[in-house]
DNA sequence: AGTATATAGTTCATAACTGAATTATCAATA
DNA sequence: TATTGATAATTCAGTTATGAACTATATACT
């Protein structure tokens, strides 16, 4: 028995009783939802021992992710899928571990501009090796034309929400 | 530009940097995670007026999808995907608010029954429609043919994960 | 039968997340 | 130029989620 069917089964019977119940949507989302829990657990176990937990990491690799190692937080916001509040609240954390820097923006005076220590730098890229294997082993179970077509579809779904 | 853009601009950037990094592994994982926020973000505006925020309704539903509307807490924590701590909580605030019974199993002492009350169905009835029509609107983007095959992605990708 | 191990669910303290309000700043409009 | 509307980020109080510890109970092993 996979770790989905209990799931399942709960919808097959809501279909049952209700019969407008849109199944096929529903087992979809769930599996998202499972989905994400099973990435997001993984991902603070791996983290721990470096201090850090997901959001953190994410907010991180995406600051890592840019020519200068630098964001501001309503970039931050919309690239890691987080809401500002939580992007102060997770960068605030960052900042007293020293990851990364707070500055004011020069250009425009209501931005931050943010950007990676070199110790947050040192360490992303000693915990880089570790978190791609993972990110490997998860995705594993596909091959590498079903992670692509995977990416498409769910890029298709993710473009139906408004942005 | 599509609201996942900027996410994997960051991606493309993080090859350029650490050339091992997997790139296509961090661009599903990190679709799934927006995926659902925006799902998780829907859920709970449309259910708001209800009373209720998404795990709860996570709870409900699963309870609705069983023959006689009963089950333990261990079964919800799989079939919804929540941590048992989680559950309690759940369960003690969908108890507080009348839409659920919580009674002492008889076949085996450790174990509690929760059961949907007339209330907590009248209520899933009430939203049903509502919801059923969100459901439709956030796969609405992909053809029933994609559909299914991006649910035999997704539980491909998912039986990767440990039990 | 007695002991060791596993299970079910809860508690509790801590950490993580959120929505609404806020202030300063920028951009658009009249 | 003055006013209006939008934006950026933060604060704050309340809500949500979690890991570890715990107790009672069931199961497995000796």
């Amino acid at each position: 028995m996979s770790s989905f069917a209990p799931t399942e089964q709960r919808l097959d019977v809501t279909l049952g009783k209700y019969r407008e119940f849109p199944r096929q949507p529903a087992v979809l989302v769930r599996l998202v939802k499972h989905l994400y829990k099973q990435i997001h657990d993984e991902a603070n176990a791996i983290l721990r021992p470096y201090g850090l937990n997901h959001p953190e990491y994410n907010i991180l690799m995406m600051m890592y992710g840019t020519p200068d190692n630098a964001m501001n937080p309503s970039q931050l916001s919309d690239a890691a899928g987080e809401k500002s509040a939580n992007v102060t609240r997770l960068t605030n954390q960052l900042c007293d571990k020293g990851l990364i820097a707070r500055t004011a923006s020069e250009d425009d005076r209501r931005k931050v501009t943010l950007t990676l220590t070199d110790e947050g730098t040192a360490l992303i890229e000693s915990f880089l090796p570790g978190i791609s294997m993972l990110l490997l082993q998860q995705t594993g179970n596909l091959t590498t034309d079903e992670q692509g077509q995977l990416e498409k579809l769910l890029k298709k779904m993710l473009e139906g929400f408004p942005a």
